[in-house]
DNA sequence: CGCTTATTGTTCCATTTGGAACAATATTGA
DNA sequence: TCAATATTGTTCCAAATGGAACAATAAGCG
């Protein structure tokens, strides 16, 4: 029993009651997603969250400058260049020089860059069901129209 | 002139691209809202992240202990104390030690802390309207009834 | 009762993080 | 042309972060 019959505070009760509900509860539901999702990927396989999101970005564009990973991810440069550094020493990306502006370098993935991206992304994909299997197949798409224009609108 | 004829890389197609899209959207909402306004929040008033998690709990609940804000917002315990600690120093919470229990102490907001909370939470609304003012009320009503059926059922 | 286990809050410390300054290169504009 | 300004990637460092160990207290159980 609980001493001062003081119920336990519960987070869903929490989310409820929050002056920016809406903020909350995305942030919740992020939080639900991403925070295990990378926690496991970064035990098993050893890679932090700022150097999958260089991975990621690679994966999906035939060449990027760090700079441009920067602008996608949001993440400040010097965490991209840390990021580059490791996954160069670990043969998932490569780096050369480009010829027309001596300032900045083009950056490729490499095959085994991909094969982990794929593992990785599955990973998150897993998780991200896990987390939004209370909707329906209907509801789903709905949430996703939402996001999405809301996303393209800020 | 673009030197390579290579576009300049933009998130939202990035965002339409990832292989966990919902997560993704989901991410980028967030930090659309969170991000910026914790960072107005920490230059202008002082206040960090944890801290205001804190404030946060204790103006919704008449009492709490550090236990308690920790299970509410995910945040580790000894960031919590931490939180504590500063936010004692400068009035804005009181602890008392619960009689009954001799390892926990009992937290209350004070008036100048629920001040803060006013205005803090009102910044926070700000910025979340600015980032979903692209969707309609009922749009908005859609969100969030998705968002919470999600976060329940997690 | 006592002994073992659990819980609370704190401290310690290694790691992560990101702002700021920097060198190298590119761009702009008088 | 060339001086001033901007951009890219890096290094440096102070601050934030969170796991782990800890002391104090409580709860469970023989």
């Amino acid at each position: 029993m609980n001493k001062q019959n003081r119920p336990r505070p519960e987070p869903e009760d929490f989310l409820a009651r929050v002056e920016f509900r809406d903020a909350a509860l995305l942030s919740f539901l992020t939080s639900s997603i991403i925070v295990p999702a990378y926690d496991a990927v970064k035990r098993d396989l050893g890679i932090a969250r700022p150097e999958y999101m260089l991975l990621l970005c690679l994966s999906h564009y035939p060449v990027l400058t760090a700079q441009d990973v920067s602008r996608l991810t949001g993440r400040p440069r010097n965490s991209i260049s840390r990021a580059v550094h490791r996954m160069l020493a670990v043969g998932h990306i490569e780096r050369a020089p480009d010829p027309s502006d001596g300032r900045q370098a083009r950056l490729t993935i490499t095959q085994s860059g991909r094969a982990l991206h794929a593992q990785i992304s599955e990973r998150i994909r897993q998780r991200q069901e896990n987390v939004l299997s209370g909707l329906t197949a209907r509801e789903r798409e709905d949430l996703a129209r939402l996001l999405r224009k809301a996303a393209v609108s800020t």
